[in-house]
DNA sequence: CAAAGATGTTTACAAATGTCAATTTTTATT
DNA sequence: AATAAAAATTGACATTTGTAAACATCTTTG
């Protein structure tokens, strides 16, 4: 029918065309009906070709996380606790409690800070949460080379609390990463049970792979009866408040830490699967992602601790970081 | 930068702001009112927003260019004459003759396809022509690192061709790569200042530096009386008639080249202040990008002389190539 | 050959977007 | 404190865009 205009008969000549199109809206900046004018097919055909360019990659759309880093807020931040880089998401809240929306943009940060920081070749260690979790629902495709992900803590069956598998898995496909799994619960119901599945062979293999990370990505959880421990059945409220008492601010890899970060040894912390603090602290980049003002203790705890080199914050958490007495 | 810090950090905190807004609507794709409500701003600000941070480069928009290579015809042209890579602009324009949108579409095309094959710590000859310039108005700005831009041909002064020195310094800019230009003429009036200008240590100097060069980013012209030599008054309709007739089939560098790609010693070859052809030769990625079916003849002889790895051409050209005879 | 499917077209409509000019608010400067 | 300059807002408007439904054309396949 257009013979002459530009019809193409394979798949790679598909792509060409959709490649074409981009540049007449996007580089060219022609409206679509002009396009279709160009092509001699209707502006509906346009519409469809621009969705399929983004939908294939061939389009992409990129937001430079460079700048998220460069507020006077983020920089006091870096000072105050001398870390690498904070990265803080806006999240206009002022009415509205709308958490997953705030989750949502916060994921959104600090994965364009994830790409911002990892490099090729990269052993990454992930680890929990939702805000991790919302780290891999806004990871683009985005290749990589030479990665391996790692899961730093064990599986889990639950509906609140999104496996530390999951996340791992999610990041590794994005970014074309080879992927390594736990294969055991990240609790048990004995100490004894725990240690023996530390040293099965392919368990204490993976272990061992955790030794060596260059990045972390974790989160911290809060010490109170609504920590993630609990919500995920792995603690019993009295356990929690118990830890609270005896002065645990913040929860990470399933362990209790105080406010200079130092491990306290408490239940359940003798019968999880997980990766060592030592391990954890020895990574050459840790990126904690945080949500909300009532992590700000537990976030001091975790930069004490020299558990975050790089930080992706809201701002709410932000203010009251900075905020601190100490 | 000229101010205190304080005026620094607010804009940081503008660029954060850009960042998140950025992250909002194209990231999480809200609508410019949903913003506008978060925001507690008008829309308008919203849109003035986005502008901004398009503008300053805190959101790209990136076409792949790997795709332009994959039509059949790109892969016609690649296998029959052992190119590297061919990007082909499709042009469309089936009734209306508009050739400044033609070559606007090509340098979009080739600049894409430069951003793909240029590589960190290049060092870049950049030549002449209109679908050269056409590539360098097209070149978003995206640094590459470590790269060095060398202007290949002198300068000169010409309302209707624009200048290799114009070419460099501009592809220069957008990759944040040093610039070397070099401070001649293109084309002097006797063989003997020619032979001096080349002696003459600056220029000396910078004729070395194009001795090793990873890339190169060139055109090639026709042979007739409407060659970009005459055009620049860098020629008689004369001479280039006679060059005709003595079997020149392209013009690239300020040299007359045969079918065959090598060069033909005619006036003015030697009184010209550009690198040697077989300098250009040894360049590992040599781009060419040529519009116009009636190219085909110019472009074949610098594919045959070697002048050429990448090739960028309309889907007119790209036909003409591939329906020759020999 | 006919049915089924895919693809593109036309038409129509609602929503989103970009832009303008007039006005108010904020900020900087004297 | 007054005022000039800059920035944001408002409201109105035209354009652009996304989407849907009904129809036409071509290809595949049994």
């Amino acid at each position: 029918m257009n013979r002459s205009g530009g019809t193409f008969s394979k798949d790679g000549d598909r792509a060409t065309q959709l490649s074409n199109v981009a540049l007449l809206y996007y580089g060219e900046g022609l409206t679509q009906s002009e396009i279709a004018k160009r092509l001699q097919v209707s502006r509906v055909t346009v519409v469809n070709l621009l969705r399929d360019a983004r939908d294939e990659g061939i389009v992409e759309i990129h937001v430079s996380g460079r700048h998220l880093t460069e507020s006077s807020l983020s920089r006091d931040l870096r000072d105050k606790f001398g870390l690498e880089d904070v990265y803080i998401s806006d999240t206009f809240n002022s009415a509205e409690t709308d958490r997953a929306a705030v989750l949502r943009q916060l994921g959104r940060v600090a994965a364009t800070a994830f790409l911002n920081v990892v490099e090729p070749g990269d052993k990454i260690g992930v680890a929990w949460g939702e805000t991790v979790l919302a780290l891999c629902n806004a990871l683009p495709r985005a290749r990589v080379e030479g990665v391996e992900v790692s899961q730093l803590i064990g599986s889990m069956i639950s509906d609140r609390v999104p496996a530390s598998e999951t996340c791992a898995i999610q990041i590794a496909n994005q970014i074309g990463a080879r992927c390594f799994t736990l294969h055991a619960p990240a609790i048990v119901s004995t100490v004894d049970l725990a240690r023996a599945l530390r040293l099965e062979p392919t368990i204490a293999a993976q272990m061992n792979r955790l030794r060596a990370l260059d990045m972390v990505v974790s989160s911290i959880g809060n010490v109170s009866k609504d920590t993630h421990l609990v919500a995920a059945g792995m603690a019993t409220p009295g356990e929690a408040k118990a830890a609270e008492k005896a002065g645990a601010k913040g929860v990470i890899c399933c362990r209790y830490i105080d406010a200079q970060g130092q491990e306290c040894a408490l239940p359940p912390s003798d019968r999880v699967v997980t990766t060592s603090l030592k391990n954890l602290r020895a990574a050459r980049k840790i990126m904690l992602v945080v949500c909300g003002e009532d992590r700000a203790d537990a976030t001091r705890a975790a930069i004490a601790g020299g558990f975050a080199t790089h930080l992706c914050v809201d701002r709410g958490l932000a203010a009251a970081l900075l905020q601190s007495n100490s």
